[in-house]
DNA sequence: GCAAACTTTGAACGATCGTTCTAACTTATC
DNA sequence: GATAAGTTAGAACGATCGTTCAAAGTTTGC
């Protein structure tokens, strides 16, 4: 009963540009274009390997969001655990890059279930971070918990940010540097707020 | 030089149909499944009939999204200028049928040149509308323009409807229920304030 | 240095895609 | 009822897809 041996370090490195290759392949030409032969070809390798590193194409959507999954819930709980705590989160959820990703995993989430699972799981667990800590600053902004709910502030962050964003790349030009514009100065004026209180 | 016939009866009866049931393919499988074969069989014609109709994939989908878009920015209008008008927009944008083919749309338009011009000029003509409106309004929910810019909240009503209902759609379970219902409340609280108007 | 395990390639499969072509069918016009 | 135009079906093309398989190459463990 020999261990299983461990991976050679070459085939690691090819295992990222997979990943990496399918990444760009999907901001640039959409999920659809992250075929096996597509992503070999951004990797260097022939098709066939990329299904040695993963059984299924859906496998591979798999993985992809897992990896970048981590790294965002972990960039959420460190913004909403800030000093402008509103401020950091909007950074974050309208940087572009990922937003554009987002929007096409949603997409391609639609018709593979494999993926729709994972997504949804880190969507939830997202929110989750998202509510509780809202819940406790909200006050601090002057703001009513109860008036304006926690999931509707969430979920008009990410809204906002997917409107603008996938605006500014398909540049559809629905005014996204105005409203992007405004939500700074709307996001500044509540960070003032929540440094200096001053009862209405 | 004899005048162009005009179309069967018959014939226009079955281009209905292709594109319902375009749509309707859209809405259930993704519209990587709006395929002639697909569409054909929906509509109970062959493959080859469809392209008579519409030369290329392509111009289907242009063909989809112009005979939506006439009716939206109708309807569009129509909530602007009804008595209540945001919360007539809001339950516009929040219709799940109509959001989630506009986010089916917004992903395929990535990758369709074509599409992607055709849908940019519809987004671009219903910005302009709500707008020009929210101008006009926004002081008689006490709110203000210039500190609350316009393109700033058509956005944010645009992207909560997005992030609402594609949670509704897919299930991933991100509290939808709580920030749709929130949104009305706070629709209605702006509408109730428009009505008698009470200088904070 | 040899065997076993890991990695990679090349060729090929069946399925589906958009699209085209040709020939047949149907209807309107005279 | 002949003719021309509009409409439909059938077969087929080249391309691409996910995936599989067998064989070759490479590294590791002993």
């Amino acid at each position: 009963m020999a261990e299983p041996r461990r991976r050679r370090a070459a085939t690691e490195e090819k295992l990222t540009r997979v990943l990496d290759g399918a990444e760009q392949l999907m901001l640039d030409e959409g999920y659809a274009a992250v075929t096996s032969r597509n992503v070999a070809a951004r990797a260097g390798i022939q098709a066939p390997l990329v299904h040695y590193y993963f059984a299924t194409i859906d496998d591979l959507f798999v993985a992809l969001v897992r990896r970048r999954s981590v790294r965002n819930v972990e960039r959420m709980a460190a913004a909403l655990a800030s000093d402008e705590p509103l401020r950091s989160w909007w950074d974050l959820a309208s940087d572009p890059r990922g937003t554009a990703l987002f929007i096409e995993l949603l997409a391609a989430a639609n018709h593979r279930p494999a993926l729709k699972a994972e997504v949804g799981e880190v969507a939830r667990e997202v929110r989750r971070v998202q509510v509780e800590v809202l819940d406790r600053i909200l006050p601090e902004y002057g703001l009513d918990p109860t008036e304006l709910a926690p999931a509707l502030i969430a979920a008009a962050m990410q809204g906002l940010a997917l409107a603008v964003v996938a605006d500014e790349v398909a540049g559809y030009d629905t005014r996204p540097d105005e409203a992007r514009a405004a939500m700074e100065r709307f996001v500044a004026r509540l960070e003032e707020r929540r440094r200096s209180p001053e009862r209405s």
